[in-house]
Parts: structure tokens; sequence; C-alpha cells
DNA sequence: CGACAAATCTACTGGTGAGTATATTGCTTA
DNA sequence: TAAGCAATATACTCACCAGTAGATTTGTCG
């Protein structure tokens, strides 16, 4: 296997590598499309037909790399989840106290559901997906939200939390920083990093004054 | 037009009253049955005569009473809407401070969110309706959502709520008090009235000590 | 009574879209 | 060079479903 690669007159021939990389190339291009069209139109409004229209290429191809059209959204949806596992893991790693870490993994959360592949999970509910993928999606889900919960009882057992009720205020601020999901317009003036500190500082904070 | 009736022996000669609240029913029960099925499967994923077959009857009659299939989704969400638009005008009228308005005005709207028609609200975005009815209901939750900013300002101003950022706020609390729309499982062990009090005090309350 | 309207059905049409069968081209490898 | 595989296309099939046509029943009103 030829290692030597000329940088500045690339060949026509590619290597085994650089095949690979063009097939993982194009898998991610389908998966971009599609979940700009899910984003846009919702998943069972958009055909297939249609995503390899904006892409300039036929159906059997998009199977050809993804085997079916449920194979797509799981996709996406995976690739939505994937910072949000990430994340928790880094957090749960992390020194300080529960508050900060708590804060510092609620804004990478609002900050990744904003984004393309973020906003396809938050909004794919488990009725578009077969029994089998809901239950493998929900269980990732899960661990996600049991990170949050942990975070919130470490806080409240080393005294940076007040002492909440961990389910509901781990729903409360779920809910508030999925819900830009639905409204985040990324051509709008708000930076994702703006919305996230946004949101999380008003979270911590509450309304009431101190 | 015979106005005397005989309560304990009902008569099978329907007044033209009866008549209309007959039809009222009707189209009521088609409408409960439907808006199950749309938060049970999606719009899209529940056809008509899944409706229909689920109340014994066909179709045409779904079509009889409500147009289309886009008219019972309309049906649904503007009854999901309702309770939140009234509450918005009882909170406007109301005495008190800023912050005991809002609160009042949250809790009902979160309750109202875990019902068949406001989860269906919730959760039916613009994708699914025409252009048209989307301006429509966007417009109606537009002035939901200036109410919500107009009582938060109101409390800023009377000093019982923090000088948050309102527009951040207003987005953090609608999110939260909406998610519920997507998880709330009627059969659970919290009521609706626990989770709707229990979020807005979390909220309200902010997680850091005081 | 006879005409009309409301309520409901069965049986259809027409369109759409997921998924497939099959052909073609060109590279890789024995 | 022949076999095989990767990538891609065209042109289907099949199922499903929104919406409609038209018949039927039944109660109402002149």
């Amino acid at each position: 296997m030829q290692t030597l690669e000329t940088k500045d007159a690339p060949s026509p021939f590619r290597t085994r590598a650089e095949k690979m990389q063009d097939r993982a190339d194009k898998r991610e291009a389908v998966l971009r499309a599609a979940v700009r069209m899910f984003n846009a139109q919702g998943f069972h409004a958009t055909s297939l037909d249609d995503v390899a229209a904006s892409l300039g290429i036929s159906k059997p191809t998009i199977y050809h790399y993804l085997g079916n059209k449920e194979q797509v959204l799981i996709e996406c949806v995976t690739r939505g989840l994937e910072p949000l596992r990430s994340a928790a893991e880094q957090a749960r790693a992390q020194a300080g106290s529960g508050l900060e870490r708590l804060r510092r993994f609620l804004i990478d959360y609002a900050r990744t559901n904003m984004d393309d592949f973020g906003r396809c999970m938050v909004r794919t509910g488990d009725e578009l997906l077969s029994p089998a993928s809901a239950a493998s999606i929900r269980a990732r889900k899960r661990e996600i939200d049991a990170t949050l919960r942990a975070l919130i009882a470490e806080g409240i057992a080393d005294g940076s939390i007040a002492p909440v009720d961990v389910k509901m205020s781990a729903f409360a601020l779920a809910g508030a920083l999925n819900w830009p999901a639905r409204w985040h317009d990324p051509a709008g003036p708000d930076s994702p990093e703006t919305i996230a500190t946004g949101l999380v500082d008003m979270l911590i904070g509450g309304l009431a004054p101190r």
C-alpha cells in the first residue's frame, strides 16, 4: 500500500483509505441534507426522493449508503445525541462544585440542541421510530438525564445548589434547554452561545429577587 | 317550539336544540378520539380511517362533521390554545404583585399543557399546517407570549421579580412548562397539579442557594 | 303525502412515496 | 483478461390514505 502522497498534485487514483473517506463523506452529505429537511418539514413530510434530489442524486443511492429511511433518522438522532453523551462524560469527570459542573454541562447541552442534529434529536419522538430503536434511543437519553440528576444531587450535597426536588428540577432544566430546538433561528441575531448562557443563568438564578 | 321537557321520561323525539347538542357532542367525540391518536402516533401516522374505526363509524362521517384532516388538527390545536388565552386574560385583569400574577398564570399554563388538547397544541409545529393556518396559530401563540413577557416586566417594575432578561426568561419558562406535553404520563403517579406547582416553584426559586 | 335536509354508509379514485429489480460503468484483483 | 464488487441510474411495484361519488335511511316541514 503506497503511503507516500504527493500533496500538491492530487492523483485521480484513490487509495483504499481515500475511498473509505469518500464513502464516509457521501454518507455524511446525505445525512446533512436529510436532517435539514426533516427539521424544516418534518420526517413524514420529507420523502427520500426529495432528499436525493436536493443532492442531485437518486433515491437508490441513499439506500446504498444508509439502508432505509428509518436508518437515516436513527443516524441523525444518534449524531445529535453523541455530543450530549460526551458532555455528560466530561461533566462527571470534572472537578469543581456541583453547581459549577452543572452549569458547564447545561451550557453544552443547550448549545448542542441548537445544531441541526441536536434539533432533530430533540424533535424526534418515539412515535417516529420502530419500538426497538425507540427503546435504544430512550435508554441513551435516560443516561443523559441520570447525569443531570446526579449533578444536581451533588450540588445539593455540597451546598452549591439549594435543596430542590431533583426530579422536577431536571425536567424543568431539560425542557427549558430543549425548547430552542423548536424556535431557534440560526439566521437570527442571537448566537447559540448567547442563548445558552442566557437561559442557564436565568435557570440558576430564578425569577424571585435575592 | 316546545320548551316544556319531562325530565324523568326522556322523549325519543329530539327538539331542535337537542339536535344541535347531539351534533356538537359527535363533533366533540371525533375530536377527542383524533387528538388521542395524534398524540400517541403523530399526525401523519394517524389516518382518518383509524380515527373513524376507533369510534365505530366511517370516514365520510368525519368529513361530514369536520371537513378535512387539517380542520381536525386545527380544531384540536385551537381547543388546546383556548384555556391559555383565557388564563392570560385573567392574569392581565387580576390584582397583586407581578410575581403573584405570573405564578398563577404559569401554573394554569403548565396544567393546560398536560391535557389532551394542550399536548397536541404544544406538539403541533408549523410544518404540519398550511401556511395560512400556521400563521393564524402562531399569532395566537404570540399573544400568550406577549402576556407572559408583560407579566415578567411588571414584576421587575414592581420589584417582585429580579431584573432578568425578559425575552430569555419567557423562553425558559415556556420551554420548561411545555416540555411535559412530551413526557407526562396521565397514568403516572404525579398529578398535573403537582407537576405544575413543582416546576413553577423551581423556576421562581432557581437552583442557587439563597 | 312529497320534497327536502341531515346523517351515514359502501365503494371508489388519484396521488404519493417507500422500497426493489435490474442494468450499466468502471475499478480491482486473481 | 475474466470475475467480482462498488456506485449509480431508470423504471418499476405495492401499499396506503386523503378525499369524493353516490346510495340509503330517517326525520321534518309545508
